[in-house]
DNA sequence: ACACTTGCCGAAACCGGTTTCGTCTGTTCC
DNA sequence: GGAACAGACGAAACCGGTTTCGGCAAGTGT
């Protein structure tokens, strides 16, 4: 039996499907038909699947900002870009994009994106985010080594994630990429190939990662049985001007080392530059090996040995992560790290000269070769 | 001195200040309050300042969600990105969002991002956000001549605008770069170094820009006098092997070009390989101009000359225009277009060679470089 | 002086959901 | 056979706003 509503002058463009709706077509109140729908135990099975049906037929979908209202869930993530001239990370945010969003989107959650181009309007866009109750969680890309985003969230009691650890991590969730694996196993590799002097190029040290990679390169050197030499270790190279930089400077050193590992492949690209300027040849020479795996690397000539950064899964699992906190799991169950996968491209080898051959040949390359800029 | 971060428990559970709070002080209804704020004219200016200030001063921020279940808006900018492997936007994704990001925020509004992976995912997606009522409209980026989206978008009466236009234009808002421009720029400046025989490489054509560089590249000959050859035009190279293999078909062509326009950069590098295995430098026996100014193309040696886009204010004003689209402006009152710059980074030079020099030169090359891989 | 506006605000409905509480009907248990 | 209890649903409050409607007081016109 059709159910006759009162004045219908359905004649409207056709309106939303509501919750009223579907308890209409039922003979049910709403608030039965939203508890039905939302699972409640007190709903009989059989009513439970009825209203799931006619549900479906009708094309019932939620209004999110009606829900919202009450439950105070907006189920949408929440992303604060902050970009600078040199990150590393940006040939990859559509990847992490994708893989934020391909969760969310199982979820029927969505992400909400904003940018940002200093601390302080980052802080003061996640500020507005959460007046206005835009989103339910943050995920924090880029971590410092001690991150203000995070005390606000703490402070503000609003759940978030890290791409990246920080250096206080109590009460935090993170997913992060074993970077300082990838230097230990870099050193490792080079010590095999025969170097014995091996350098490294570390990044930012206000990111959490360059002390982390630095511990690796440390640990690898150890295992190698390599000395450490303080010499050469250098840091702040983000960009190529910055690696070349820094390469030039190590070829100067009496006892040059014979490899470099980077912990940015943008800064690796910069030895390049400084191995043609010396006229030395890239893994015959001088191996070298990158960290980030960033599209450009592969146009080197020869092509830049690095370790790839799967972000789309970290996007993934990030995701999952951040509803896992919004939905009330506890942050200490929400740590997760992956490595890195190494690809060879062939900028590595068994050194050609030693340590002391490298610097009578820089040596006297230096003299013939002066000349202004 | 040392902070005693762990003393603090959980700052107070403040409660959200509501509207409420605000009337109670004031000691007015909430209506009157929420008229006030709205810019109601029936409210005395007296008491309209007198609740701003009072507004201001408890740090009242209307709920979004709460306002949205009655006037029916989010105040979201949905923004969909559908990735495929060669995308030219792709390195340009972060300023894009920054544009649209910079004004959402300045109104207060925000963006949500969402990725897929094909046609259907795109339509799906975009159907749940308007069926959850998640955006109040789309920014449509890589305009297909026939485009599905804005079909949709039409159908369920939702307000959009797109970065690029489409063929058929009736009722919908648009921004777009005047590409077709910068390829007869392109051809004039060519002709202007002596060049005769013009080549273009399209992109596919299933985007509506392609058929507009290609009016534009056919005006540009068609102003410098030059004529036609429908052998020198080609079409469907998106990277660098599509390109590639062009020019490699250009240059078996018995009168081969001495000049090759690209519509897209990323083919447009493909040449500097092509020429390669020819033994011709590029810009003296091979001029190449691409387009959209990725930045790939500056390592190239030359660099490549391109028409760069300013993706960053093409994301403003369609910021902009959407969020006065969903306010309610006309689309025709909406629509756009800005011109691209060039950039000579020294890839286009006088013709060292005729097209019958240069096809003497590949004739004999061919013999003699003639092996194996 | 009286009807008619006009300005300004309170009261209440409304938006589309969620959640609490109460009620009714059967069972079960002594 | 009556009390206690569980199951299933209705009724209504509630969330935090927006919008409609009506009424009162002051101002205006005649």
């Amino acid at each position: 039996m059709d159910s006759f509503d009162f004045q219908r002058p359905t004649a409207s463009r056709r309106r939303r499907v509501t919750i009223s709706d579907v308890a209409g077509k039922l003979g049910l109140t709403k608030g039965t038909v939203s508890r039905a729908l939302n699972d409640y135990p007190d709903i009989s099975p059989s009513t439970r699947e009825r209203v799931r049906r006619v549900a479906r037929t009708l094309g019932y979908q939620p209004l999110s900002h009606a829900q919202a209202i009450k439950t105070g869930r907006a189920r949408a993530l929440g992303l604060v870009i902050q970009l600078s001239e040199h990150d590393a990370h940006r040939p990859f945010l559509a990847d992490f994009l994708a893989g934020i969003s391909f969760v969310a989107s199982d979820q029927s959650w969505t992400l909400t994106v904003a940018t940002a181009d200093s601390d302080a309007t980052t802080l003061g866009t996640m500020r507005r985010l959460i007046d206005e109750r835009k989103v339910d969680g943050f995920i924090l890309p880029r971590t410092l080594v001690d991150d203000p985003r995070s005390a606000l969230l703490r402070e503000q009691d609003v759940p978030f994630v890290m791409f990246g650890r920080t250096r206080d991590t109590t009460g935090g969730a993170w997913y992060d990429i074993r970077s300082e694996d990838a230097m230990t196993d870099a050193v490792h590799r080079l010590a095999a190939l025969g170097h014995r002097r091996v350098a490294f190029v570390n990044g930012g040290m206000q990111y959490q990662y360059s002390r982390l990679r630095l511990d690796g390169f440390r640990r690898g050197l150890a295992r190698a049985g390599l000395e450490g030499d303080r010499g050469l270790v250098l840091e702040g190279a983000l960009a190529p001007e910055q690696g070349e930089a820094a390469v030039l400077s190590l070829l100067e050193l009496p006892r040059p080392p014979t490899a470099v590992v980077f912990a940015v492949d943008a800064a690796a690209l910069g030895l390049y530059r400084a191995a043609r300027r010396h006229g030395l040849r890239v893994a015959r020479h001088l191996s070298v090996i990158g960290y980030d795996g960033i599209p450009d690397g592969q146009h080197a000539e020869p092509p830049l040995s690095t370790y790839a950064v799967d972000i789309r899964t970290a996007g993934e699992r990030l995701a999952r992560m951040l509803i896992d906190r919004i939905r009330g799991a506890e942050p200490e169950a929400l740590r997760e790290t992956a490595p890195a996968k190494f690809i060879d491209r062939g900028s590595i080898g068994p050194p050609e000269l030693s340590t002391d051959g490298l610097a009578r040949r820089l040596g006297t390359r230096r003299f013939t070769n002066q000349r202004p800029k």
